[in-house]
RNA sequence: GGGCCUAUAGCUCAGCAGGUUAGAGCGCACCCCUGAUAAGGGUGAGGUCACUGGUUCGAAUCCAGUUAGGCCCA
């Protein structure tokens, strides 16, 4: 069937006298067929073999800076859509900056220690992993990050980023390392460092900290028992009586190191008499309690809300310091008494419980899980061993109301699979309420972010709010993998050391030797011969083996890049993450950048939201609705990836989904078919020497270039706002409408059928090269491997090596010309009227082609004025053969469409009347005559 | 459970200082063209503006609640 129609064709070529050769049809090598990738790797290369990262630098070096300061990812496993939809935004943003003229440095950065990397690097050494030292480890943990440095830097390249990905910085490069320790000192000289207890997860066996992604919850049977808190306060309103509270707990161990009771400060108490005592029970948990405890008949005294038991004091069964009642809004009624037997050292909730009440943190359990000195009721027994006997203790006492056994999801060490504690360790925290020249840092914090802009607006509320519930910042962890706390102890009278002094002789060593250097050298190579404790005199130190959060880390890339880097500088114009980042690194920065300077270190901060499935929902492995943008690269190019950025409203989620990406894809088409038809109607215009003055232009033309100039003014004004998809549908709009449909459509005739240098033509051709121009510039910064490869193609004399290096497009006054585009918004709803009418006459298959139609209009005489001087645009603007106006006395318009006298013109394919005339030539029309003539002589 | 945010045609987005039959592009259906051709043009169908209640002469737009979803915390 396709071998016959191809002969049909040429059949009727050869039939009678050949006049397409005469014609000016679009000639290219654009190919149609974008494969991007393919493509997008060549262009790639291109950029990397002229250093266009250098190029852009020097092409803007001594204007006004940009910089975005780039986020540091995680140096574990591949990018995924998030991690891609961040660095094309910053590339996006930072490619439209330079082309507007700043000076935009842009270095990426990557997160380099922590405990997900040692993690995995503790989990594929397997059985091998607690043989291994602290240094084989670190070395391990360092070959891994190293590793994804490289894959993710080659990925983030992949899509088409620019930066200087030959000089990243590295949180584990010394120079980067050795920050921490001198902004730590900063704080610390404020005094804003300290030293107190917290509860971790903690392996009795392994005698190591866990981190959660460490723990294995299984279930566990314990014991499960009901203790009386007698109270020595009288309960109010029940004066004279000897009441108790009931809490119950499946771990009666860490009942030597209770200090309280927490309540619910709405939930209701009955105090009721039964078995010859006075509780007070959660009234939602009364008759689960009392069946446990075997206390089914009882008397009910009274009730009353938790809030109002508050501070009330009961007796610790071993100690004389009371156990205090508290409220807490965590007290549930899904088990126990309603009554919390809390122990600050022992649970996090027990812990917040604590610092808000200021209550006492007693540790009475050591390393290995056994009881210290500090409970000589059960001094030396390990925890499990206590439980039966603090039990029986308990029952000795009377203060043991029932007891059973409990199956739960407990807590199990990763390596040993044994089940682990809470328990409270030393830990260092930097204070956000401690006091520092009048003020405290959360205060500061809270002052500073007034003066930040914030995009969306809204999120400074969000910052606003993390910032006034953050609690003291914890930056120690037990690991390997990192940087240390560079604290000394005298091994003599125990002191704890971290002075100006030691902090600098430690920044110095981690500058000179990395972090590895305090892991390897003893403590009095790093404090230096002679170096005794102030308190005792000691010089005999043992090292600090915390290492600082990877969250401090981060948080000083402000401190190690802005100041460090050539050509960066303090504080930055713009950090752009997730929103996630509000608790994260947008606050790390903040707390270190206030702690040290004063001011934050961004003057802008621009968010995205989370991408998430066509249905909405995030994307996770369990849902199988993961798209990798590796795949997409591979399948439909980094450009399509880069356009879906730019669609979407990125301030909210952002879905992705395959019939999103197969939209995107048309999208693109269209815009690169445009792009395609402008360059093959150019092939013969020289620019510079075949234009066509604005002044002496075609009204169309004038018209087009007009309408370009609003979309240039438009897609500047969103770039400026950072409303990327206002650019992409602007761009869109005006292929798909404004050229496409209507004036390429309508410029085909003057393009194909006129004399190749007449000057309607020229005119014409005028506008198609600065609408490609000022379309390939707009879209640069998005599709950059696209825009590229047009500029290659339509580079003229003196322009610039890479579009990358042209600028931004500038609104020509001299072009814009708002009453034109107000008359031809009226000519183009009246052409709205003829294509209907038009289409009216297809359907009854009087026409085909538009061109085979004449149109006879009725117009208002109102109408008169704009449309007599343009009577010759008429057919051009409806794409019709013949057009007749006449002027009624209403208001109606009326349009009627009858075939078009004359024959139709085998050249440009009009209907005229002429065609016939000239007998060398009897089948075109007259206005194809002379230039046929003019070919041929 | 708390904080912040979102919800408009199949898709991506407009509209929202409250005011005529809620818009655009894409997609879809049908038609045309075969001189942008794995292109191009035309016409058309598609929406209880998540739900409920309130304020108002009037609400997609303001308020409250509900549902669904996202981020962060608990």
């Amino acid at each position: 069937m396709i071998i016959m129609e191809q002969n049909s064709r040429r059949i009727r070529s050869e039939d009678g006298m050949d006049y397409r050769s005469t014609l000016n049809l679009p000639r290219t090598e654009f190919p149609m067929k974008a494969d991007l990738p393919r493509r997008e790797p060549e262009i790639q290369r291109f950029w990397k073999e002229m250093d266009i990262y250098r190029r852009v630098l020097d092409k803007n070096r001594g204007r006004p800076s940009f910089i975005l300061h780039d986020g540091p990812p995680y140096a574990n496993g591949d990018i995924h859509l998030g991690t891609a939809l961040n660095k094309i935004l910053k590339d996006i943003i930072v490619k439209y900056k330079s082309m507007r003229g700043y000076f935009c440095p842009y270095v990426p950065g990557w997160d380099c220690h922590g405990q997900p990397i040692e993690h995995e690097v503790e989990k594929r050494l397997g059985e091998d992993r607690g043989k291994l030292d602290v240094m084989e480890v670190r070395k391990r943990c360092r070959e891994y990050a190293l590793h994804f440095v490289e894959r993710q830097s080659s990925q983030f390249q992949r899509l088409g980023v620019r930066g200087d990905f030959e000089n990243p910085y590295l949180t584990l490069r010394p120079a980067y390392e050795a920050v921490n320790i001198r902004v730590l000192g900063e704080l610390a000289r404020r005094g804003l460092v300290y030293r107190s207890r917290k509860p971790i997860h903690w392996c009795p066996r392994c005698m190591t900290a866990l981190a959660e992604a460490e723990l294995e919850y299984r279930e566990k049977t314990s014991p499960s028992i009901y203790v009386r808190f007698p109270l020595l306060d009288p309960v109010p309103g029940h004066e004279g009586r000897e009441a108790a509270v009931v809490i119950w707990t499946t771990t009666p161990w860490t009942l030597p190191a209770n200090v309280a009771v927490a309540l619910h400060p709405e939930m209701e108490y009955v105090l009721l008499e039964a078995g010859g005592s006075v509780l007070l029970v959660g009234e939602p948990l009364l008759e689960g309690a009392l069946r446990d405890m075997g206390l089914e008949e009882y008397r009910e005294l009274g009730r009353l809300p938790g809030k109002r038991l508050e501070g009330l004091k009961a007796r610790h069964p071993w100690r004389e310091r009371p156990s205090l009642l508290v409220v807490s809004e965590f007290v549930t009624t899904e088990q126990g008494t309603g009554a919390v037997h809390i122990a600050p050292g022992h649970g996090e909730e027990d812990y917040q419980v604590g610092l808000e009440y200021g209550l006492p943190l007693p540790m009475p359990v050591d390393d290995r899980g056994r009881f210290t000195s500090e409970t000589p009721e059960f001094e030396g027994l390990y925890i499990d061993d206590a439980n039966p006997r603090i039990t029986a203790d308990l029952r000795k006492r009377g203060l043991l109301l029932g007891e059973g056994e409990l199956s739960h999801p407990y807590p199990h060490c990763w390596r040993c699979k044994g089940p682990v504690i809470f328990r409270a360790t030393p830990q260092w925290f930097v204070g956000v309420d401690r006091e520092y020249e009048g003020s405290t840092l959360r205060k500061r914090c809270l002052e500073a972010v007034e003066g930040v802009k914030w995009i969306p607006g809204w999120n400074i509320r969000r910052m606003v709010g993390m910032l006034e519930s953050r609690p003291d910042w914890c930056i120690s962890r037990q690991r390997a993998w990192g940087v240390p706390i560079p604290a000394f102890y005298c091994l003599n009278c125990g002191r704890e050391l971290m002075t100006p002094e030691t902090l600098r002789k430690a920044e110095e060593l981690l500058a000179a030797e990395g972090s590895d250097a305090w892991f390897l050298r003893e403590a009095e190579e790093i404090l230096g011969p002679g170096f005794r404790c102030p308190e005792c005199g000691g010089t005999e130190w043992r090292k600090e083996t915390d290492i600082l959060d990877v969250w401090f880390e981060s948080g000083v890339s402000h401190e190690a890049v802005l100041l460090q880097w050539e050509d960066h500088y303090w504080p930055c114009d713009m950090y752009l993450e997730g929103s996630d980042q509000h608790r994260g690194w947008f606050q790390t920065s903040l707390l270190t950048a206030v702690g040290t300077r004063g001011e934050p270190p961004y003057r802008s901060v621009l968010t995205h939201g989370f991408v998430v499935d066509g249905e909405g929902r995030k994307m996770s492995k369990s849902l199988g609705n993961v798209i990798s943008p590796l795949e997409i690269c591979d399948r439909l190019g980094a450009d399509i990836l880069r356009l879906w950025v730019a669609a979407a409203d990125y301030t909210v989620d952002i879905p992705a989904s395959g019939e999103i990406f197969d939209r995107l894809v048309e999208a693109y088409r269209r815009i690169r078919n445009t792009l395609r038809f402008l360059l093959g109607n150019l092939y013969d215009f020289r620019p510079g020497e075949d234009d066509v003055p604005p002044g002496e232009m075609e009204e169309l033309d004038r018209w087009v270039l007009s309408r370009l100039q609003r979309l240039v003014s438009r897609c500047t004004q969103a770039m400026d706002s950072y409303q990327l998809h206002v650019l992409f549908h602007s761009l869109h709009n005006f292929c798909a409408v404004d050229l496409s449909a209507l004036y390429l459509d309508m410029r085909k005739d003057c393009l194909y059928t006129f004399a190749a240098g007449s000057r309607a033509r020229r005119s014409a051709q005028t506008a198609l090269y600065r609408l490609l121009r000022a379309i390939t510039l707009l879209m640069a910064p998005v599709l950059c491997h696209t825009a590229e490869e047009v500029w290659q193609a339509m580079r003229a004399e003196g322009d610039p090596e890479s579009v990358q290096l042209a600028d931004w497009p500038e609104v020509d006054e001299g072009l814009q010309d708002p009453a034109l585009e107000d008359v031809f918004e009226g000519l183009l709803r009246l052409r709205e009227q003829v294509t209907k009418a038009i289409e009216e006459k297809r359907g009854t298959k009087e026409l085909g082609t538009s061109l085979e139609a004449m149109v006879r209009l009725t117009l208002p005489r109102s109408w008169e004025e704009v449309v007599e001087p343009r009577k010759d645009l008429l057919p051009t603007l409806f794409i019709v053969s013949h057009v007749e106006v006449r002027y009624g006395s209403g208001e109606e318009i009326k349009v009627e469409v009858e075939r078009a006298p004359g024959r139709r013109c085998s050249r440009c394919w009009n209907y005229r009347p002429s065609v016939g005339s000239d007998s060398a030539h009897p089948e075109i029309c007259d206005r194809c005559l002379p230039v046929v003539k003019a070919a041929e002589g």
